[in-house]
DNA sequence: CGTTGGGTTGATCGACCTCAATAAAAGTGG
DNA sequence: CCACTTTTATTGAGGTCGATCAACCCAACG
């Protein structure tokens, strides 16, 4: 992991020169908006990006300042959440490589997002990439696409949060990440969970002591392994029971 | 409301005699999809929908369905709502007049849609409105807005869901619905609630007995009047404050 | 080696749910 | 128009799931 990451940042250190080497070997180039594009559109869809990188805990943008960019999540993991003034705190979703921050291109930016992880990212400027969208039809169908399946997978995180059990909405949350990890990375039992409870328990309406607790549950009960930043799945079957139910 | 109603729902009558009179008088259609098309695109969409229309509690369509058409609400109000094997329901949505339900243009229905009151609507068979997006790239950047806006609305709702009490979720749930019908009816204090209390817990993760309490409180509390078919709102400072924190 | 940030576990509490009864409203058929 | 049923809404009493509060463990780290 570290030594892939340290490949992928490398060309942070010299941004403005973005090779046609990053895109061609990008290995999420198949899942992002990117894929829609043709080899030869790539080149210039590249000379606009920069590739940029965030350390743990750095901050992307935040809700309700202007909106300058948009982001190609390449490697790393992101939160984003939205706060309320006295500080309660709603996970909206986790951003893994492949996934595209900045779907609304508001003026504003809807939520706050930073890094849970070392992250590595290709960032456009909100305005060009507005007006590649215009040139580029294809682009914003892929977008539009994108856009859709995270309205139905925010729907189905609304009957998670609406209409579910503390244990229920844990297994359903260890499903849809493994369903998603599995995009990226071919293992599917075992699962990384790179944020924290808290983070777990803010994104299914629940405190970090309950979510501590349906864990230990499963794992009490052989249905998962807690594993140092993660889980493995030993019962698939029964999760999938509890979550699907 | 009935007269009005009657004279909408005339054209169902003849469906296949699409006028150039419906959208060009169309109420609803600055705030439609339709929006996005000249008044000459406009002719040739207007030969593609059909003017339907459903009485109280008719299903539009079903979840898991395979997606056949897609719709633009032009009167009445229509629920969304995924149902879990158990009975357990959550709605995620209710479509008011000018609301475009198919956004995802998936194979098979992502929820169930059924009306709250008489409806009409323009209906559009799915595959030939994905070919005009083909053709209308202007009318697919419309729908990549509303779509954008939808999931804002999404995410919102997760923090509702999630990280607010049984008053503060009523309290925004009036607010929201204020803000909605305000485009489509200017009466901005008197808010029509087409939909059940069962409906609005199941919108809002909350039982019927709760959602009655809370605003039997509010009533109490002189924040808001219950009449005939909706709410009046008092103290909208109040309510905004209660939604907003 | 103290400090700090996660994570776990236990005891208690309370917001909301459940169950039950009643009231009010809306159909329905004569 | 009125009995009758059905649906929806309200209200109360009591129970429960998950929150809160508090203690403790452990690993990372300067």
């Amino acid at each position: 992991m570290s030594v892939q990451f340290s490949a992928l940042i490398s060309p942070v250190n010299c941004p403005n020169h973005g090779t046609e080497l990053d895109c061609a070997h990008c290995g999420v180039r198949s899942l992002s908006v990117c894929g829609a594009l043709h080899d030869d559109e790539l080149v210039a869809f590249e000379k606009m990006s920069k590739t940029i990188s965030f350390n743990v805990r750095e901050t992307l943008f935040e809700q309700d300042e202007p909106s300058e960019c948009v982001y190609n999540i390449t490697t790393g993991s992101v939160r984003l959440y939205k706060l309320l003034p006295d500080g309660r705190r709603q996970i909206v979703g986790f951003a893994l490589p492949g996934d595209f921050l900045g779907l609304a291109l508001s003026e504003r930016n809807v939520f706050s997002a930073d890094a849970l992880t070392p992250v590595t990212a290709c960032q456009f400027s909100r305005s060009t990439f507005s007006e590649m969208l215009d040139e580029k039809p294809h682009l914003l169908r892929r977008l539009h696409s994108i856009a859709s399946h995270e309205l139905t997978l925010a729907q189905d995180q609304m009957v998670i949060l609406g209409r579910r059990t503390a244990e229920e909405k844990v297994a359903a949350f260890l499903i849809g990440l493994r369903k998603r990890w599995g995009r990226v990375n071919a293992s599917n039992l075992h699962i990384p969970l790179p944020m924290t409870r808290q983070d777990i328990g803010d994104f299914l309406g629940l405190t970090v002591e309950t979510v501590s607790r349906m864990l230990t549950r499963m794992a009490r009960e052989k249905t998962i392994v807690i594993v140092p930043d993660g889980v493995r799945l030993l019962d698939v079957a029964r999760i999938e029971a509890l979550a699907e139910c």
